[in-house]
DNA sequence: TGTACATCAGTGAACGCGCGTTCACTGATGTAC
DNA sequence: TGTACATCAGTGAACGCGCGTTCACTGATGTAC
């Protein structure tokens, strides 16, 4: 009666990871609209024809990317806008936290910034269907907040959009200085920091 | 004396701004990085080996497209930050403002929405170095403001890249409404609006 | 446990097609005198 | 103004190459009894 998984389902598993961390990879240096599926079967080492038994097209591919890359970000944005709105050494943890969530999952972040306006509309609209999640997610968070009295669910979930744009940019950011030098990462933090302050403040005189 | 253009520098101009227009029209369906140089001059309908007498390769050309995108952006730029942080309503025409010119170039606000963060490296650099651009202007008009006063450079730079991104990203939203009704348009209006608005007031109190 | 059959992830050959790039060319336009 | 030569935007044939997709296949894994 215990269920076993099963050898073919294991390794079927495997080859599907094996072509999307491929696919990811390949995606540093291009966009999906011009991957091309003999590329990721070449990379991983498997049949062109292989490709078939676990994705219709790259379009589709990039579909699954978006749910795991974003599956990934959805602990960062949480706890993020869970520190967002108090003092300032609290936004300058979110922060560091954005850079870190970078540093571990650069290909995601990269994906995302890029396919997000990309030339793929399924995969435009899966990114979208997730960012819009997150916003009500966020909304959701800073609703709880006792300086939420008297906004309403409309202003929450506009500002929330606010937010989840604004780290959205910052990792872009943070993403372009991966390889330069530390100064620049110092500059970016900086930067996301008074951004995020500034907005802070325009969230606590909304209601003036 | 007098300087005539000569005809074989009109038509070399012709031929060359019809590829850029054809290329603007295929990418509204594709990535720059699968643009293909065959595409754009059958859709001309000039031979692929024309396409080397004006640009050494696709992503040469969409370089060039940044030049001429953001040409027509400029003004707007502009004219919309300068109406951009006194009262409500000079807000909503900065809006609405961004509005019109989305529904008048609306190719131009895709492709760079879409290669900011695309695949061509090239182009992302010459699309960052002009959002730079605009970015030192927005400062430069922010610091004429009386309410300037006390503001360090850095903090106006910091204010200015907000807005050019709340900016962009209104661009962006308007665009992906462009065929959808009405009352879509009217929302994300009043989104961005009050998104402005919170900025303009987090700006208000940023010396408190 | 052993056997006979079904399933199905991955294979490998084959296809027609469009790609980017080269090359020598043509003929209208430009220039020197 | 007319002539002789230079320039150069656009041509068209040719190339080798990698693409996505089809198809019948193989052999390890799964299942029924």
């Amino acid at each position: 009666m215990s269920h076993t998984v099963g050898i073919r389902q294991v390794q079927k598993q495997k080859t599907r990871q094996a072509l999307l961390d491929a696919a990811l990879a390949l995606l540093e240096e291009q966009s999906l609209s011009s991957l091309g599926l003999r590329e990721v079967t070449r990379a991983v080492g498997v049949a062109p024809t292989a490709f078939y038994r676990h994705f219709r097209s790259t379009a589709d591919l990039g579909v699954a990317l978006v749910e795991e890359a974003l599956g990934s970000l959805h602990r960062m944005v949480r706890s993020t806008v869970t520190a967002a709105d108090s003092s300032d050494e609290r936004i300058h943890r979110a922060v560091e936290l954005i850079a870190r969530h970078v540093d571990a999952y650069p290909a995601h972040v990269r994906f995302i910034a890029r396919e997000r306006h990309g030339g793929v509309q399924s995969v435009r609209e899966a990114i979208r269907g997730q960012l819009g999640r997150f916003a009500e997610e966020v909304r959701d968070e800073l609703a709880q907040d006792p300086e939420a009295r008297g906004w309403s669910e409309d202003d929450l979930l506009m500002l929330s959009h606010l937010y989840v744009d604004q780290m959205l940019a910052t990792s872009s950011l943070f993403l372009e200085a991966l390889d330069g030098p530390e100064g620049e990462r110092e500059r970016i933090t900086r930067l996301a920091t008074r951004q995020m302050r500034l907005i802070s403040i325009g969230r606590r005189h909304w209601l003036d």
